[in-house]
DNA sequence: TATGAATGAGTTTTCATTCAT
DNA sequence: AATGAATGAAAACTCATTCAT
């Protein structure tokens, strides 16, 4: 038992590494070796628990997606839960998540990365981006009528992407805070002049 | 002169040749050679126009800077110019930019590839979104007070960095002629549900 | 007993799998990966039947060399059989084990990646083909006097080793067949002797 | 001039060192590192005259192909040479490759190890003994018909390839000897036919 | 300017082998 | 006997950079 946790361990220190690594210095600038570093581990035993780099990317993007799908997309859509709990837990989420490491989010760093020279992963980015766009329709659909509300949720997760990159760049959180404001504005129908 | 031109024509190809690949590639997955075969050039002449690899982010981020200075900031305070004229300018130059070639834009690029493990170029950056920033805070202070037309800005701007993203991920346009509509709504005060 | 079995299948399974994997893809091309792979164990698992690698050039060689003894060298020397008889033997035997699998025959193949740069096989080569020679000899003698017989049987040798190498390289079996021909030829008498 | 030459130099040094440490060790036992050991040089620097392992392959055969091209079967089809001077011609050569490098010849060292994994060399190899086969044939014809003439030359290059292998197993030169010896014969009709 | 050649450091990946379980 | 995990060493290959010509 002792060993089954420490081996699993191990994979889970290897993922959680490439995870911080690749978010904070990119795919193509972060190497094996730097994980093995990070890990204690040499730079073979990595190979033990992938088979080529690029399953990295897999494992990274998966473990993003679960972990705003558990915290958020699996809770949103319970009937019972009023739209401004839903927008906070979404938000509150999203704001761990920043806080925990810098360097922005993961999944944005990589689409522009790789999103031309490496099309496989395409698929992976869609997939994301989908949960966010629809899980942000369904809010949305009690206010606004189904198009619309599908319209306003692809420009809230645009806003969204871009404002993670400003506060990274800027390294504050005001332009996430603005897309809080104005998603919680679009559902109470007070669009004209969001300002705070 | 032919001399001098031939050579400046390849310093140009070279400089034109980094912008494309690293836009399409990223900095880190585009090498010296790539952009050598690119120019006809062998990998040792690049050296007399650079001093080191790094020479062309600040090349490539200057060049994108004064295309958008060129094409639209120098124009844009002109008083006489109307509001939708500069908004056309602003999203006419910028599609035409993204349609050149495919790969969305540089700049967002390498923000996420380059901001924090290069520290050096985070000036760089914000310049540029400093350059968009007040430009389209500009715009629309006819209509709305200073602070809240920087902060419609500052939501239009990053907007339009993740509308550039999403455009890219699914090989549209939509998302960036949203942040067009939207404005367009912001300088004519009609912003309740800005839906087409 | 059944573990025994199970064991003893495992340890056959391994050596199989050397002997086809090394005659095909070489020694050094082979690895233990590969054998493993191929009998459903472990990497690690090989090594209880092993101590290294090289063993397994041993064990491949030493079962080559133990086929043809069982199955022709040690009935060759019937005096009740006739000469004929033998040959078929020797080349029916052969056939069959190069119409087996593909790729020629592993001592040969071995013999050539390994003759100078592990010299400590030498002894293993020299033993195969010594037991060659000395059954070839033996059917000769009886039609030619000792030292032609010898001779004569160095020629068919060679001339084998080669064939089985051009026959692997064209697709054909013709070449060995020749050698069959030949061989019949040289106990009939059917040639006039070419001995120095 | 001197920088030519030099460069040349470098270029060759590295063939030649691969085409003797690949005889000698075979194909997969032969890395970059020790080519460049051997010359004197890094790693990277033999990446500057072949793009891959590979290339290695094809320039040592085109070598060796080349050599006895050049020596012996651009002269053979001279219809003033005797016979006898063109079997000279063909084993002096032989003898003088074989003699100064040991571990027989690449060709036959690479026939065994790469014919079934790299079958991309198949040509390669069917191009050398092609020419072998039709010199062969060639010296044959003026004392057998078209068909024996081919037949017998098969013999004499498969016994020949076999015995540059027993040569090299038992280090002595007698084998290609014996093949001088027979061929001489067979030009001299001073054998029964062995034809099927 | 332009380039062929060279290289140290680094890249991803493989390998034979060991060892605790 | 079997194996998952680990690893030092080495494999092939790449890269940014330098320099003599």
């Amino acid at each position: 038992m002792t060993a089954r946790k420490a081996s699993a361990n191990h994979k889970n220190q290897i993922f959680e590494q490439a995870r911080q690594l690749i978010r904070l210095q990119g795919y193509h600038h972060t190497s094996i070796a730097d994980i093995a570093k990070g890990c204690g581990l040499s730079k073979a035993s990595i190979y033990h628990h992938i088979s080529e780099k690029k399953d990295l990317i897999k494992i990274a993007l998966q473990s993003v997606k679960a972990f705003f799908k558990e915290n958020c997309f699996d809770l949103i859509y319970d009937k019972q839960l009023p739209d401004q709990k839903k927008i906070d837990l979404l938000f509150d989420t999203l704001e761990q998540y920043l806080k925990e490491y810098h360097g922005g989010c993961l999944v944005h760093n990589l689409v522009h990365e790789l999103a031309d020279s490496q099309p496989e992963f395409r698929d992976l980015f869609q997939d994301y981006f989908s949960m966010w766009l629809e899980g942000i329709t369904h809010i949305l659909q009690k206010a606004h009528p189904d198009e619309t509300a599908r319209t306003l949720a692809e420009d809230t997760v645009a806003q969204l992407s871009g404002a993670i990159m400003m506060d990274r760049l800027y390294d504050t959180n005001r332009y996430v805070q603005r897309v809080r404001t104005v998603l919680v504005a679009r559902v109470l129908q007070r669009e004209t002049l969001i300002v705070a």
